[in-house]
DNA sequence: GGACTTACTGACCGTATGGTCAATAAGCAG
DNA sequence: CTGCTTATTGACCATACGGTCAGTAAGTCC
């Protein structure tokens, strides 16, 4: 009851590197909540619990602040799936559901990748950063997973041939999970699909699709 | 060389049926630029070639000029499909081949479409009417037919039974002409994966993927 | 032409917000 | 304790933008 955690502190003081983030993280939520126009300094100043004047010590200007706060998130994403494909020894099949499955638990679970995802696409267009980071850092990585999987399937001969270097296949198979994300960032997580019925679906349709 | 189009109109007055239309594509085109917060009054009216307090005219308040911009896209977005549904009479896959079609050929085409769609995901949280216009009048429809196609190739005897009913496959089979669509937004039409690719190993993996 | 309705304008207002800055005090070195 | 650095504050601009309104003139009916 003594050191609320967030509570008006009274002027302490803290070293950059222990400040910075902590900013990062309240214009992350402002951000995601009200995107760029619609977030407020002071908003992200209250949020982080600091004088508005004091973001303004760490970063020159809003828009400053903006891709501070996306490059932040440049942490990787991928590792659990990265992992899995690299330790993985057991039929190609396996690896796939244990991915998908990882996909769509993710899409419940982790608030601050949807929030980031949200960002992207709203504000790509004004801020090609994002666009670079996205193509880079998300899609490319996801989808060399993908391919990784098909390439590994018909190695083995579970995969038909041809799902090796189809085109546009890798995308094509990630695809109903990134929109499982989309679907719950529109409707909510009440309304949107259920991910469990989504997963099923999409990994019986896989299965039977890619199969030899 | 007389009468310009767009040139600053010296005071011509309007019957509001058709000085409305003219507003809400204005709005449109500067919600769907800028998003909400973002998008300034000012510029709808410069968009539509009149002065601001012209929209104040029609409309109350920049929410309601915003909600009447989205009410006046109902328009019957899946007529071209959902005639297709209705009139076909040869196998199912052939009409899941045309559909998707279909589906590949508006991303590229339709860029009214996309505005919205990424309107949608951008306000949807703000404007539960949006959240609810999208489920009812886009994603209900999509997956409707969807529904019916499966249902269709089931009965013909193409299609697998269990796909009749699989809660969620409908949601999964549309979802990466969905996603073609998202990335266009983010990448712009030059860095997205091209829809051909895509379209091509979708409709590869549906017809593997459902087939009897 | 005169009277009347109303689409239309543009100057104006209040407020919200990005950004500035002089003053303040927390922590630290001596 | 004294003095120094600099993280921190909060009052303060300048401006941009949503919204208002008194006035103007385009079209129409007689």
């Amino acid at each position: 009851m003594n050191a609320g955690s967030d509570a008006p502190q009274a002027r302490r003081r803290l070293p950059p590197e222990a400040r910075t983030p902590q900013i990062l993280r309240a214009a992350l939520e402002e951000f995601a909540e009200r995107g760029y126009a619609g977030a407020r300094m002071a908003a992200v100043a209250s949020r982080a619990g600091i004088a508005k004047g004091l973001i303004y010590h760490y970063f020159p200007s809003k828009e400053a602040l903006f891709q501070a706060t996306v490059h932040a998130c440049t942490r990787p994403v991928f590792e659990e799936a990265e992992r899995q494909l690299a330790g993985h020894a057991g039929p190609a099949r396996d690896l796939l559901g244990s991915l998908v499955r990882i996909g769509y638990a993710r899409i419940g679970a982790d608030r601050q990748e949807r929030i980031l995802f949200r960002l992207i696409i709203t504000e790509a267009e004004r801020f090609p950063d994002l666009a670079r980071f996205y193509r880079d850092e998300m899609l490319a990585r996801a989808t060399g997973i993908a391919r990784a999987v098909l390439r590994a399937g018909v190695a083995a001969g579970e995969f038909r041939p041809e799902v090796a270097d189809m085109p546009g296949l890798a995308e094509v198979v990630l695809a109903p999970v990134l929109m499982a994300s989309v679907w719950r960032m529109i409707l909510g997580e009440t309304e949107a699909p259920a991910p469990e019925s989504l997963r099923d679906a999409h990994l019986d349709l896989l299965l039977r699709g890619l199969s030899a």
